[in-house]
DNA sequence: TTAATTTACAACTATTTAGTAATATAGGAA
DNA sequence: TTCCTATATTACTAAATAGTTGTAAATTAA
């Protein structure tokens, strides 16, 4: 077993030593992005969230979603392809599961700092009351 | 301090509750996605890269990542909507800041997962490559 | 066999956006 | 003032892609 130098959250798994996202290559860079990028779709994420409690087949999937029967296949594909989700197909059924259970602390994540944000700019609106009627 | 009169899903410091990304709100969603579609391009994750260890004016940022001028100034400016970097100009020069380190994070959660792909492909080449010679 | 159902795919439209070139703005120096 | 440098903005082009329509393929039932 080679040594190891990462960071708890780095396992033997990870392509960051040393803690280090700086002077990654470019290579892996574009890698970070294309998944980001899957995951940058409001209709992939409702998908998402529609396998958030046990796999679903297609059909399942359009009707809790509401989205066009091509247009979730296409996101099927492209959420596969990613790995965040996998395929099983059972007769006439295709049932999809996620494959990938990071990307829901990814979204937690995503909503503390939205969260944070909107707090920040709450208070700027406070502030921005108290001088209500003063001039 | 006022009452706090938000939904159930917005808290201080998240904005799901109960471990439940399921059933969200489409507006949340379409942040979620949004944030997500910020650390999308390559680019921008370059200029984040290039300010991970401390802030840099729009110079040096250019000359780090050779993006063009304009392209830059660009993506800064959707970097600093997002919360992600803030801006503070010092006479001439204007330097930018990482505002949400988060960033990191979420990147290396993101590596982690394009790693383990990348392993479970090379164990079925490996598995392949055990029949070479038997056809 | 035919018909019905489920999923995938191809072709198309419309929207978005990354990158660039040119220009504008603003601060500091001479 | 004028000049130079640093950053921002505008207008444009090219590429990517979300959503839709129509169709194909495959499975199951009648």
């Amino acid at each position: 077993m080679a040594k190891m130098t990462a960071p708890q959250y780095l396992t033997e798994t990870t392509l960051l030593e040393n803690d280090e996202i700086s002077n990654l290559p470019p290579a892996v860079l574009a890698m970070i992005a294309d998944f980001f990028k899957v995951l940058s779709e409001m209709s992939r994420l409702q998908i998402i969230c529609a396998l958030k409690n046990g796999e679903k087949n297609v059909s399942q999937i359009i009707e809790i979603t509401g989205l066009g029967q091509a247009n979730v296949s296409k996101h099927l594909k492209v959420l596969t392809q990613a790995g965040i989700v996998n395929r099983s197909q059972e007769g006439v059924n295709v049932f999809y599961a996620i494959a990938n259970p990071l990307v829901f602390p990814l979204c937690e994540i995503v909503c503390n700092s939205i969260a944070t944000q909107l707090q920040h700019k709450n208070q700027q609106l406070e502030s921005l009351k108290s001088f209500q009627g003063l001039f």
